[in-house]
DNA sequence: TGTACATCAGTGAACGCGCGTTCACTGATGTAC
DNA sequence: TGTACATCAGTGAACGCGCGTTCACTGATGTAC
């Protein structure tokens, strides 16, 4: 038995059951065709194996959303697709999802590094499109929009994978209006005077700049 | 013995082991000081109570928006106020925040209603900023807009509370420019007339109305 | 005022369960001579 | 080619544990006469 099939089963039992806590090391020993003992000669404890999960589920969103990047060459539209890659994989798998991005897993743990590897993976891209002029720069503003982007892309994937009975809508509208408003928003946030470019609407969003410094 | 008792011992717990898992129906009875058979005379089985646990959290939820938005008249600055309420409060007990937003909960149970309440208040909020010319208007758009905009807070309140680790830089700067940059974007987004009035700026955005309608 | 009774919140013991993990073991496979 | 031995993935039984929940019960309190 490989330490692979084991992971792939305890992938498959989190896909089929859809639930977390039903991912117990004798179900996916059982899954495995082999007794529950076995598991322990390859992970060192369960939580050795939901790391793993962990990780392979994040290495396997890096891949989906360089694939899909991949048929983009402008920077902007690559930043959309990373995004909507981002989201379909989240509501492709809800409760790998959930377990990733929602469960407190120990930082010191595997998944961490390939973790960010997503993560420098969409910042390359919002580096890519504050060179072509789309985002302001600052130090460390990269950095800064690259988080708030995660935070925009996996709050609306969040809400459709814990609350999928809401009237959410049409969902891939309802993530690309979400990925354009995230990206506008960064775009002109933080630049007050592109604001009042905006004329009568500009002047109804004084309030975001008049009263608080915008760094 | 009341049941709010209970339901406070049970929030209390939460609190203060900080993991859900650890709510057990035995260790809540014994933080009331009362055996375990006995919480079932006030709640049908844990499900119940952790029901009304979550409702208890919106219902305080609520609440906070409420009193952080009275503070202001303008509409712009009650969505913002109600936004940093928001986040304030997930992360003034993220396990409670988890718990309500992370953990798929059936959808019949009591909490609905009640969170309704909260996200009422945000389109209250919404509707009035569109009055005020803030957001475009179309059918249907304020509840759109609700949505997106709960998203986002959602989004960078469910991120600092999992990953408190990552070098988040300042939280309130942070959560500041979340929720500015979340404004701008569902206002700006959907007219796509006014980003062409950022000259080179919408000229760079262009591929963001381009392809695609803005519905 | 005193007794009999009903009510009912709370008790203590027990149930069956599935869990993570350990341990000494087996038995197939490959290697050395 | 045949025998002796080492290796080691996998086994089966067992451990202790905490869990949610049930059940017949107790014992204090309030009411009726």
């Amino acid at each position: 038995m490989l330490r692979a099939e084991i992971l792939a089963a305890a992938m498959d039992l989190l896909t089929s059951t859809g639930r977390q806590e039903d991912v117990s090391v004798r179900a996916v020993a059982q899954l495995v065709g082999v007794t529950a003992p076995s598991i322990y000669m390859h992970f060192k404890d369960k939580d050795e194996l939901l790391d793993a999960v962990c990780a392979e589920q994040f290495a396997a969103l890096g891949r989906a959303m360089e694939e899909e990047a991949a048929t983009k060459t402008d920077p902007l539209e690559r930043l959309l697709a990373q995004g909507r890659a981002y989201v379909r994989f989240a509501l492709a798998q809800p409760e790998h999802y959930r377990l990733s991005t929602m469960i407190s897993r120990k930082p010191g743990s595997v998944d961490e590094m390939i973790q960010d590897t997503c993560f420098q993976q969409l910042l390359a891209t919002v580096e890519k499109c504050t060179e072509a002029g789309i985002f302001p720069e600052s130090p460390g503003s990269n950095v800064h929009i690259g988080f708030r982007l995660w935070a925009a892309t996996h709050g609306v994937a969040s809400l459709l994978v814990t609350k999928p009975w809401l009237p959410w809508g049409d969902v891939d509208d309802l993530v690309e209006q979400m990925l354009r408003a995230a990206v506008i928003g960064n775009a002109v946030a933080g630049r007050p005077e592109r604001l009042s470019e905006l004329q009568d609407l500009g002047a109804a969003l004084e309030p975001l700049w008049a009263k608080r410094s915008v760094s």
